[in-house]
Formats: C-alpha cells, structure tokens, sequence
DNA sequence: GGTTGGCCGCTTGTCTGACAAGCTGACGGG
DNA sequence: CCCGTCAGCTTGTCAGACAAGCGGCCAACC
C-alpha cells in the first residue's frame, strides 16, 4: 500500500464525477441575487408556482431551495404556517448565524465557561475602542448614555431593565464605529442565553442586582469618556464574570 | 397613541394563533436528537421513506426537514446527487457557520476592515492568553512550535507553508485552552479568506514574504514564551495588519 | 478459479397531481 | 353603507410515479 502511493502514477488524474442537485442550483442562483443586490430586501418572492415555471423545475424542488434559503436566515417566514410569501430578509440572516453558531459549539463540545471568557475578550476590546474613539467623537456614547439612563428610572419593569441593558452593551458596540462587533456579540450573546436560559431571569429580577448592575454601567461608561482604557477593560471584565459567575453559583447549590 | 399604550388595559392577552408547519418540527426534533448526542456523530440517517414511517409524515416534509438541516451544516451530503445516506456531521458546521456568517455581513454591509479589525482584537487576546497559560504549561505550544519548524524548512512549496501558516494560527488558538476560540478563528478566517478570494495566493507566493512572515512568527512565539503579553499582542496586530494592508494595496492597484 | 454480466432491491432526486387550510378581493343583497 | 359569500390565489402536505445510481447475489463463461 505504502509502496503504491508513493510511487502512484496518474496519466489521467482522475477525478468523481459529481451531479448538483437542481435544488442546490436554484438555491445558489437565488442566493446569489439576494446577496448581490438584485432581489432588494424586504420584496417578497414570488410563489413557488412561478419559480418553479421560471426556473423550468418543478414546485418540490423550488420549496426545497426555498427551505434551504430559509434555514440560511435569506428568507423570512418557514416558521409558521401561512398564506404569505417569503421576504427577503436581513434581520433573520443574524438569529440564524446565532443558531448555526450554537450548533458548532455545541457539536465542538464547548463548555460555556469558554464562551463567556470569549465573551470577556471581545467586551474588553470593544470598550477600548470605545474609550479611544470617544476622545474625538463624544457623541458615540449617545446610544449607550441614553439606555444607562432608563436603567436609572426607580421601580423599572425588570423586562425594560433587561431591555436597557441590552441596549446598553448593544450602544457600547456600536461605539467602536467597527461594524462587525455588534453583530457577532449579538450572536454571541443569544448563544450564551441559549446556553443558559431561564437562569438568566432569576438573577437579573432582584432588585439589589439591578441597583448593583446600573451601578457598574455607570462606571464603564464613565471610564469610556474619559479614554481610561485599561480601567474600562478591566471593569467590563468584573462586571460580566460577577454576573456570570453569580449565574454558575445559582445553578451549583440548587 | 401614546395614551393608549400608557393606559393599556388587557383583559385576554390575545396572541395570534399560529401553527407550526410540520417539517419545521421535524427538523427541530431531529436537531435535537443530534445537538443533544443522542444520534452519535457521523452515523448515517435512517432513509427518508423510514423516517417518514417513524414520524407519520410524507416523504417531501422529511426531505424539507433534511434540507433545513443539511443548511445549518449538521448533515453532511446534499451538495451532490447520489445514493448515500446523510451522516451526522461536526466538521460542516462550521464551514456552513462561515457562509451565514458571510450573509449577515454582506446583508449587513460590514466592511471587509472590519472584520479584519476583529480578528486582530481576537488575535491579541488569543496570544494574551496564551502567553499567560504558556508560563506554567509550556507543552500548550508545541503545536504552533512544530508549524513554525515546518515554515523554516527550505525551498517550501507555497501550498505547505500556507498549511503551516494556518497551523501556526491554530495552535495559537487551541494554546488559550478555550475551546471556543480556534473555532470562531477558523470560521473568521473562512470569511476573511471568502470575501479576499484569490488575492491571497497572490500576496503569499513571493518568496521573500514567506520568510517575513516566517520571521514575524519566530517573534511572536518567542513573545509568547517568554510571557511578554504586551509584546506578543502588538507583535500579532502588526502581523495581520500588514499582511492585509499589504493585500489591500495590491487591490487598489491592479 | 476468477472475471464478467445481468438482475433485483434499495436509495435519492425530481415531477405531477391532488387536497386542505387560509388570505384577499370582488360582487351582489340587504 | 355594511356584510355575507364565493372564486382564486397562496402555502403545507401527501401519494405515487419514474430515472439514475449503488451494492449484493448468482449464474455463465474463459
């Protein structure tokens, strides 16, 4: 074996041959006019009927393709019966990365400590961003001073606090001005709630934690606006492992 | 209006009413059973006709549900015409996790820089890590040891060193002892290498880059060793910063 | 004996036709 | 003007059919 391979003569290089699927034609033929701006978001697609005629293949192979489109976060709609055609759709791309992701992580055996510590690095990196741009452009902390601001209103709904939040670190993203961050932490952050589900609401409901939490924003975002990078990092860094860790402790002593 | 949303009163809490289609619950099920373990990685699918059996449904709704999951990359097979069964695969999700990542930020209009700009912040606190867990574990980077011996060898056929050079990176990687970072690496270096396309080849064929390279990598792991974070972090942003640079110029001057 | 050919059963890929359920708009009756 | 009804569309789902290809088995043939 080992002789054969090593002196293996090719005169032909051959190689398989492979047939597409028409479905997986059709589906890269679709894709490819969404994702390069022929099909504009927000359109809808025309019925399967019509593709199907259109494209010359019959309405099972159009809904495979069209499955296939969905399950990629291109298309809208699958997720509940209806008369309604697909839309093309932007928004859905990014829950989908989110559960694709979850997926490789999953499968890739990761434990959630490793992704939260994931999570601390990138936090850390964004809030140095942050603090350097917003010696120029102050006004990048507008998004994250307005959320910082509802978490202060007294008796705050614990679903509007957790909204805020979440607009919160959602601003502080934003404010690196680099657009790839606050799309793979919103990933990043619906795989972790993912992971731990309803935990998540029992810490955050207590009051002295939401006091605790709004507290802690307050001095991130302070240490932002005065470019202290270091001590913004380190910060964002406690703030998100307490919480974190308060969520490993609540499930260690059930 | 907002009156009405202030003085809201809500007897029912009507929700509309919704049905799930079938495939979508079959595909949810049978993700389940995979994400969970409980259908070991790489056995092959029962076949549709049995699958439909066992369900109670038609043939088409399982081929839908498959294709669903073949999308979200934890079925291999379906990118080509033939009589094998589906497995239940790992290493697809990941690749699969790149091109929905590469919609979301193609539909999100994110710049390639930005990506860039992302992966050097990883970079940094990949090899941040790494230098501190290499002080009391210094087997973690015999990986990205061997590689940089591979890249020395003379003559190197530029294929090789490509692999080694991916190598490096991924040893760095799985050097952090976080699980999480080598795959999101491999999936970012999917995208970054999906959206640049062929230019790389072009940057990395010279002969004389090859041992740039080979040298900046030398440096950085000698960083590493020796715990310089600091040293190491900046050591990685200039690497990366001017391989694309440099790739950017050779883009804006064709 | 080893090789070749043919046959059968199984799988996937694809199409067609059918039906139920639900939306939408038109049309006529009150 | 309002409202019921109905036709025509859509999607979701099924059943049945057929081609193509794979693998095993068995017999025939050199």
């Amino acid at each position: 074996m080992k002789r054969a391979t090593a002196t293996e003569e090719k005169p032909f290089a051959l190689v398989p041959t492979t047939r597409e699927p028409l479905s997986i034609a059709v589906s890269r033929q679709l894709r490819q006019a969404i994702v390069s701006g022929k099909i504009t978001i927000g359109t809808a697609m025309p019925s399967e009927k019509e593709l199907g005629q259109q494209l010359g293949v019959g309405r099972s192979t159009v809904r495979e393709a069209l499955r296939i489109l969905q399950a990629q976060g291109l298309l809208s709609g699958g997720d509940t019966v209806s008369t309604q055609r697909p839309r093309v759709s932007a928004e859905k791309s990014m829950s989908t990365a989110a559960d694709v992701m979850e997926n490789v992580l999953r499968l890739g055996q990761v434990p959630l400590g490793d992704i939260v510590e994931l999570r601390i690095s990138l936090e850390r990196s964004m809030v140095s961003l942050a603090a350097k741009r917003a010696q120029t452009k102050p006004a990048v902390l507008d998004d994250a001073k307005d959320a910082l601001a509802v978490m202060k209103v007294k008796n705050l709904d614990v679903e509007r606090f957790r909204a805020a939040d979440l607009a919160f670190h959602k601003g502080i993203a934003r404010a690196t001005g680099n657009a790839a961050f606050p799309l793979v932490m919103e990933v990043l952050r619906e795989v972790i709630s993912a992971h731990l589900g309803e935990r998540l609401h029992a810490v955050r409901s207590s009051k002295t934690a939401m006091v605790e939490l709004t507290r802690e924003h307050e001095e991130i975002l302070s240490a932002i606006e005065r470019g202290k990078q270091e001590k913004a990092a380190a910060l964002v860094e406690d703030h998100i492992r307490e919480f974190y860790l308060g969520t490993e402790r609540k499930k260690a002593t059930p």
